[in-house]
DNA sequence: TTTTATTTTGCAACCGGTTGCAAAAAGAAT
DNA sequence: ATTCTTTTTGCAACCGGTTGCAAAATAAAA
């Protein structure tokens, strides 16, 4: 059977608020009572009930971990820190896959029931309602990799994809291609909004640079695929690519490859997201990085933080995502 | 404030036993009861608390599902899969990261804080030891993707390595090659002895194929590049290896083509796994696929069939894993 | 209508802890 | 030794629910 606090205060015969306060540092114990204690509770091999001292606490130290990001390489990277910074901090994630849930209000109480003390959303694809709906519960959140906002209603954490946008449009212009193209992600995600929306403003710089932009369904391989396909195909080749995520990107580099397209000679792809196999040999894809592990740190840097003050005052906080330099653009003229 | 039971039934005018067996399918309510309930709840906006009632029904509903395979991208899918199914039973799952953890016990006490229901212990590298830590602690536990036993003292639910080993083998040997080596991941991890035991078992009754093995520090792109550079700069080469992974396989393929061998014409590879990117067009690996989805489904059925009957007799749920032929090995002379 | 069987409801104890408060114990000051 | 502080301890109520049991309400049978 399971160990209880009273089974403890019996062996030990002493009353159960001695044992409650023996496990709770910080309160009003001797140290002949601790140590009588410990020694009861480790006979007995007794660990308390996080669940049941959460009533009386209102502390879980339970942190929902909700994403619909479950194809993109990059986040086993994202889940691994995670786990482990909040670990580290003696929280547990509660993980959610809202892969093939649309319904906010049904996550928050989900989420609500085992009365999570924070949630992080991490997905670069989710709307910013669903942060704002674990808000609007009073549950302190944090949107990771989300959208950023001037006057943000939630904290975020993660990139100005504008910025990344810009930061991948000067590089071309930089090596002189004359017709830039856009390969986008889904459509409305609003990373693949806010990044072509930087890219076009670095191009409207210079106006001698032709450009164009199309999107793949989703961020995958075979979507960036065949999208290139397509876009051989049409003969309307531009003579660089940025592509939304470093998936879209391989799969554009298998199209182009089979096409008898040589990368860089041919054609340039630069991609964004630096996962781990894009430094790989056989790929050796120039990209555009974002500092995950500083993100995640603060991200959950953030939710401690709220635990103690919830209604602290909504914050962004942007990290610099930085240029990779690698073998799929051609050299600076 | 969050509502509680309580203030439904001050507001519905009833006991909070009605409004408790109002929400609890099976319990005796009238059905004039339960509706006036359920508008008081709605209006209010009463979720109950999962948590608190637990502590009397001695269920939480929450799984705790522990990995170390945080690198290998074959993982991200497994937690894809295994996130949502427990989903779709009402079951959360309670994610633990054991990267940096190697004590049983301490993870087992973690998980009992929070008296998850049962434990899925997901991964193929973590020593039985750590289910049999739950086992003994009185925890429902099934290992997916570990090691099975005809003697087996937890649920183990996966694939029969050496099956994989052996069909391996018998792969490399229909296409007459006359050398093989197996090039296997962790040297300790019991998935890698399997493999490489059914992969001898197999080659032992063709003496006249040379054979030779040795191993990648871990299960890495860059782990597989390495040890297969190694080997071609060792000069003692095989005509073709099987791959512990697939992502070792894509590191051997990486190193190959540099060095300047052009696969399947030079050298074979066999990988195992069937991870996505296997099938990706420019990297179009012959490898063995373990029906990963099967795995999972069966563990999830296998876990909620022991939150019944926790003292259910411990089985090997074994699934056949396959070839899935592809372009690195040469035709069958 | 009365009696009996069945269903519905509320009371109160309980799940495993925590905590405010006052009593008891220990220590310091006189 | 006595009084005053400070620290340590136990009592009992509470956190948000569930559930066995008996009383109340309803339905069925006589």
């Amino acid at each position: 059977m399971v160990v209880t606090l009273k089974d403890v205060a019996t062996r030990a015969g002493v009353s159960t608020s001695a044992v409650s306060r023996s496990f709770t540092d910080g309160a009003s114990v001797s140290e002949k009572m601790r140590r009588k204690v410990e020694k009861a509770a480790a006979d007995l091999g007794y660990s308390p009930n996080a669940l049941a001292s959460s009533l009386t606490t209102g502390r879980t130290k339970l942190i929902g971990l909700v994403s619909n990001n479950f194809h993109n390489p990059i986040f086993l990277q994202v889940f691994d820190l995670f786990t482990r910074k909040l670990q580290d901090r003696g929280l547990r994630p509660l993980l959610m896959n809202l892969s093939d849930e649309n319904d906010a209000l049904t996550s928050v109480r989900r989420l609500q029931q085992y009365s999570v003390d924070g949630v992080v959303v991490a997905s670069s694809t989710l709307p910013p309602e669903f942060s704002k709906a674990f808000r609007d519960a009073g549950v302190p959140v944090v949107n990771s990799f989300g959208r950023f906002s001037t006057s943000p209603e939630v904290h975020v954490v993660g990139v100005d994809n504008s910025e990344c946008g810009r930061m991948a449009g000067r590089e071309l212009v930089r090596r002189g291609y004359n017709s830039v193209g856009f390969l986008g992600g889904p459509e409305h995600a609003t990373s693949t909004i806010d990044r072509f929306r930087g890219f076009s403003q670095e191009l409207a710089k210079h106006p001698e640079v032709a450009r164009r932009h199309s999107y793949a369904g989703d961020y995958s391989f075979e979507a960036g695929r065949t999208e290139m396909q397509r876009i051989i195909t049409s003969g309307d080749m531009a003579e660089a690519y940025f592509c939304g995520d470093d998936v879209l990107s391989i799969g554009a580099l298998s199209a182009l490859a089979d096409a008898g397209f040589d990368v860089p000679k041919d054609i340039g792809i630069i991609g964004f997201n630096d996962m781990e196999m894009s430094g790989w040999a056989s790929i050796n894809l120039t990209t555009i990085g974002q500092p995950i592990e500083q993100i995640i740190h603060s991200s959950v840097e953030l939710i401690v933080a709220m635990l103690d003050d919830p209604d602290r005052y909504p914050e962004v906080r942007l990290f610099p995502c930085k240029l990779v330099e690698r073998g799929t653009l051609r050299p600076v003229p």
